[in-house]
Formats: C-alpha cells, sequence, structure tokens
DNA sequence: AGATACCCCTGTTAGC
DNA sequence: TGCTAACAGGGGTATC
C-alpha cells in the first residue's frame, strides 16, 4: 500500500477545519520543538519564530497549492506551514496530553491549542514577510488580498485556483519534453498536484503516464487541468484521501477518498474501467499505476470520463 | 532557465 | 524467525 501525503485536496481540509477556529483568535504561547527540522527555515531560529508569533492575532487562513500561511496582525508577516509527507495540524482542548510525534503546540486563547505533528520531518513551520503577487490577484484560496509570503514565488497557482494562468499553463506543457506525469507534480508549473492525483488525473484523462507533455495537444492539456480540478474537488468532498492514520484532519479523522482511486495504490489489481491488471512504472523515480488498456502509450487514445 | 541528481527521515514491507 | 535493504514521498539545493 502507498504511502498517504497531503496533497491539495488533505491541505484544504486542514484549511477549512482550521479556519473557522483560528479566525481571530490570539496564539499566546508556544512551546519549544521537539525536533530542529520542524523549524528548519525560520530565520533566527525559535526565538525569532517565538517573538514574531506570540501576541498576534490570526487574521485569515490561506492555501497555494500544498502551501498553508495564517496571516498575522501588524506587520505584514505570514505564520507558514508545509506539511511535507506526514505533518498534521491538529485542533486539542487545552491540557490535551502529548500527541504522537508531537512536534510544536501553540496555544489560543480560545480554549484550544494548535498541535503540529510530523512523524517523517519533512513538513515545516516558519514565519516569512508577505509581499505582493506578480499578477496582482489573491495570493491563493481563503484570502482576497494579493499577498504571498517571501520566498514561495515558484509556487505556481494550483488547480483549483481561479486566478490560474491555463493558458500560460498549457504553454509551459506544450513546451517541454519531460513525461507529461513529471510535469503534473513540478509545483512550479501548477502546483497542489502529488503522486496519487497525477494518476488518478492521468488515467481519467485516457493519457499515458510517460507521454511527452509536448506531444499532447492543448486540448489535450486543457481536458487534463480540469480533470484534474475535477478529481480535487471530489476528493475534496469525501475528505481526502488516508490510508491509515498518516492523514487525519484537524479533528484526527481520516479522509474517506481512498475507496474512490482507480489506480494509485493499486499496482496489480483489475482496473476498474477495463478489468485488465493494472501497470506499476517508475517515472522520473516516482512510482507510476496506469491501465496499458485504458491509456496506451501510443495513438489512438480512447478518452474516458 | 530547464533538466537532473541528491539529500532529508522513519515506519513498513520485501527479500534473503 | 530475524535481519537488512528497499521503498514511499515533496521540495530545497547544487550543478550543468
Amino acid at each position: 500500500m502507498g504511502i498517504p501525503m497531503p496533497e491539495l485536496p488533505e491541505v484544504e481540509t486542514i484549511r477549512r477545519n482550521l479556519g473557522s477556529h483560528l479566525m481571530n483568535t490570539c496564539v499566546t504561547a508556544v512551546s519549544p520543538p521537539t525536533h530542529p527540522r520542524s523549524l528548519r527555515f525560520q530565520p533566527g531560529g525559535f526565538s525569532r519564530f517565538h517573538e514574531v508569533l506570540v501576541g498576534k492575532q490570526l487574521e485569515s487562513v490561506s492555501r497555494r497549492g500544498k502551501f498553508l500561511w495564517l496571516e498575522l496582525s501588524g506587520d505584514g508577516a505570514a505564520w507558514c506551514f508545509h506539511l511535507g509527507m506526514s505533518g498534521q495540524l491538529r485542533l486539542v482542548a487545552e491540557d490535551t496530553p502529548v500527541l504522537s510525534h508531537e512536534r510544536l503546540r501553540f496555544t489560543l486563547d480560545n480554549g484550544m491549542e494548535l498541535v503540529f505533528c510530523d512523524q517523517r520531518t519533512f513538513g515545516h513551520t516558519e514565519v516569512r514577510a508577505l509581499e505582493p503577487t506578480v499578477d496582482g490577484a489573491p495570493g491563493g484560496a481563503g484570502t482576497a488580498r494579493a499577498l504571498l509570503p517571501a520566498g514561495l514565488g515558484h509556487i505556481a497557482r494550483d488547480v483549483l485556483d481561479p486566478s490560474l494562468d491555463v493558458a500560460g499553463v498549457v504553454a509551459k506543457l506544450r513546451n517541454s519534453r519531460r513525461a507529461i506525469k513529471t510535469k503534473l507534480l513540478d509545483q512550479g508549473t501548477v502546483s497542489g498536484i502529488g503522486n496519487i492525483y497525477a494518476d488518478e488525473a492521468l488515467f481519467a484523462s485516457g493519457i499515458y503516464p510517460a507521454t511527452p507533455a509536448g506531444d499532447l495537444s492543448g486540448t489535450d492539456l486543457r481536458n487534463l487541468l480540469e480533470i484534474a480540478a475535477s478529481v480535487m474537488r471530489r476528493a475534496l468532498e469525501f475528505g481526502g484521501t488516508s490510508f491509515d492514520q498518516l492523514y487525519v484532519d484537524s479533528w484526527g479523522n481520516p479522509g474517506d477518498f481512498a475507496s474512490e482511486l482507480q489506480v494509485y495504490g493499486r499496482g496489480g489489481q483489475a482496473c476498474r474501467h477495463c478489468g485488465q491488471a493494472l501497470d506499476k512504472i517508475v517515472i522520473d523515480g516516482r512510482a507510476t499505476v496506469f491501465c496499458a488498456r485504458c491509456t496506451p502509450a501510443s495513438p489512438p487514445r480512447n478518452k474516458k470520463g
């Protein structure tokens, strides 16, 4: 079984969980990190992190791709999170005992505590200055302000972002000889897609994952982006994808989308569309599952919805 | 600037 | 049964 990681639907589920409970609350205390990697991008380390955060009011819970940030009152700073592979943001009552793999705990002025847990420490949190977006549109979901945390400028808008420049993304893809699977995972082209939803979107689009991106027509690519967005929206309705307790929402509940997956984690099992055993290959170092009948390597391709 | 290789980390699984 | 090696994954960094 594959390892779950938070992709756009999982991070958005968490963003929505947090939004209603963190908005306009204040951080009153921060515990020291139990692992240095959780704060590895914080200039000035924990003392600076603590200094900026404590006493600030939380004015938004925002997201672009897999990055989350909370706009802070006062000096134009944002409190940022990336959950990596195993990061969790849990909302618990005050005085809740230490959770497993707990890295940092934040006390709020509403009687709750926000706990950052991360088994594999690929996730991180830090405070960053907010900077204007290059296109003047809102920084991401959950904010109306055209601001983005410094250092995240290389993260493209995501597939659910109404300000996504679809024509620009298609042009980039058309210009690349790399596998379309690889390009879907490239957060600098379009963000939010990880290994689960890349395979799901390609299967639903009828596209062989190793196809050079530039071999696909503009129509194929626009269709692929739309289908990726619709898979994400559907996963969001299920609260995301969980295989075990590595991905849970802020209340500790798993997502229910795993049973809806068509290909990810199903190598060798029967294709749910045609019954043929699904192939598992490696593309640019990433496990890739696809159906050689529904998404064959060469034309003609039979589109399926 | 695009492509590529490598690194970080740890629980689970595969293989001997 | 018990050990080791491989594997899973996103993104930052370095190098060409």
